[in-house]
This record gives C-alpha cells, structure tokens and sequence, in this order.
DNA sequence: TATTGTTATACTCTATAACTATA
DNA sequence: TATAGTTATAGAGTATAACAATA
C-alpha cells in the first residue's frame, strides 16, 4: 500500500507548475517581439553555429513531432528571420539558419527571457542552479544530453 | 550584450522538457483508471485530509482558472470518485471530498504514477532529488509554499 | 458590492495519419 | 524501401469575459 502523499510533493507536479510559471513568464517578455517560446527555440537553435539545423534535429531537441516545425519556420522565414535551404549533400534536409536580423532579434528575445526568468530564479541559491540544471537535463534527455549541434539526435522515449 | 548560450542550457527550456516528458508518463500510467494528469491531480488533492476543498483552492493549487476545474470536478463526480456538497458555512463554497472509491482509485493511481515516474527520476541520484523539489517548490510557488489544506491559498504569480 | 462557481468561446499546444520528394 | 519534410485534422490545454447565486 503506496503512502498517503501530498500532491505538492510530487516532482511531476511541481515540475509542471514551474514549467508552466517560467513559461507563461517567458511568453509575457517576448510577446513585444511577436515571438512566442516555441518560435524563440527554433531562433535559439537556428543562431547557433553556422552550418544550420535540420528540421528533423529541431524536433528531436525540442520534443516535438517533426510536422510542428514546419509552421514555426515558415512564420520565422516569412519574417525574414531564418533562411531554409536544402543541404547540398542530401536535398532531403533543410537547414534552418539564421539570418543577421535573426541574429539580432535572437539576442534581444534572450535578454528579455533572462530577465523575466531570473524574477523566478532569484528565489533559488545560486549554486542550486547548476545542480537544478544537471538535473533537469538527466530527467528531459535521458538516453543522451545534447552538447552542440554535433552530437547525435536523441528522441523522446515512449 | 548578452552572452550567446545554448538553448539546451536554459533552465526555463530544461523545465518544458523536463516536465512534458514525465506528464506524458504519467498520461499513459494514468489512461487504464480514464485519469488524466489534470484529475488525477484534482482527486489527489481532494483525497488529502478530510474537511474537502472549495473549487477555489483547486484551481490556485494547480495553477489554473476556476472555470477549467468545474469540467475536471463534473466528470469525477459523475464517476463518483468525488463529492461536491455546499459549505454549511458559505454555500457559495463548494467543497470536493473523494468517495471511498475515489480514495481506492487515487491510491492506484498514485502507484501507477510513482512507477511511471520512477523511469526518470532514477537517473537522478537520490539525494538531488530533495533540493530538485525544494528548488521547484521556489519556483512554482514563488510566494508562500502550500503545505496543506490549512495554508492561505497562494496565487500564481502575473 | 465582492466572491464562488458556472457557461461560453477562442486560441494554443499536442498527437496522429497520410502524402511528396529525395535517397 | 527508407527518410525528411509537409498537410490536414482532431483533441487537450489555456486564457478571458460574462453571468447566477450567495455573502
């Protein structure tokens, strides 16, 4: 027989509502931007490094199922802030890059998501953060943590 | 100008992984009882202590509008895993009290959940686990940490 | 007049299947 | 045949406004 336990002990559900608080936070800061916490992910990734993204790399890392992405580039290009074109290799891929505006926008959405992220993670220790980090990451990429664009894509487990 | 980070360090993206993988655990640990996570997490808190809880105080705990608690109370209640009777005190006050079936579902499900979860966090070592919830708690209830049903009703933060 | 619960509505997010083009 | 991207659709989650009953 399981014990009796509070629901504002289970980490599932306080993780829940934090992610939901930070997010909901985040959504206010970038609005001003015409940007949303999904769409400043795939700027996020699509500004780092050079040789852009595919956007089946961009769906492993963010968890989502590869027909999301499509709608989330296309607003993104449309924009002019992230160009989409066909790897010379495999015309198959498209790699997702982003454009000088696009690196521009990128740094001004990430100032403001720092600043409204750090009205919730202020009430955290400060060395708390790194551990919360590693944490996080063992709990979100379970099989293996991506570092950059060069580690192999991992997927979601069922 | 900001220092150009990685996405996959940010905590705020680290807690959307974090927390869309392990509810979609507990979704499918959940499906067989027809819980959800949402009134999976209704019947938990009407289950603790025995006075119930106002409709009031569900939707602050959890982090919602009172209007999206009145379909998850209706349809536990049609089940009659739960009770929805006035306060003798206010009867505007409608307090929710699980049923003794409602306490056998809840404790099924809350070992469905906690197996479901264990997949996650054992790749965390047990003792992060407490700062893990303790920096949590911080962040999702950034202004009083609920501890029962006695606590004033905290409201999530603008 | 203020508060609890309720109804209604619109929008976003999530999940799935089927299609196309390239390999 | 297998993989990357795309389209379409349905369902769940989220956010808001307005209303009735009670205080």
């Amino acid at each position: 027989m399981a014990a009796k336990r509070l629901l504002t002990d289970d980490i599932g559900f306080l993780l829940s509502r934090a992610s939901g608080a930070v997010a909901r936070s985040a959504s206010k800061a970038l609005a001003p931007l015409g940007l949303r916490v999904r769409s400043y992910s795939v700027l996020m990734l699509a500004g780092e490094g050079t040789a852009g993204v595919t956007q089946r790399r961009l769906a492993a890392t963010m968890g989502l199922d590869p027909s999301q992405i499509v709608a989330l580039v296309d607003d993104l290009e449309t924009r002019g802030l992230v160009t989409r074109t066909p790897d010379p290799a495999d015309r198959r891929n498209k790699l997702i890059t982003a454009t000088d505006e696009g690196h521009r926008v990128r740094e001004d959405a990430q100032q403001r998501v720092d600043q409204a992220h750090d009205d919730y993670f202020d009430r955290v220790p400060h060395e708390s953060l790194d551990e919360l980090r590693h944490a996080l990451r063992r709990i979100a990429f379970p099989d293996d943590l991506p570092v950059g664009h060069e580690s192999e894509p991992s997927t979601a487990p069922e």
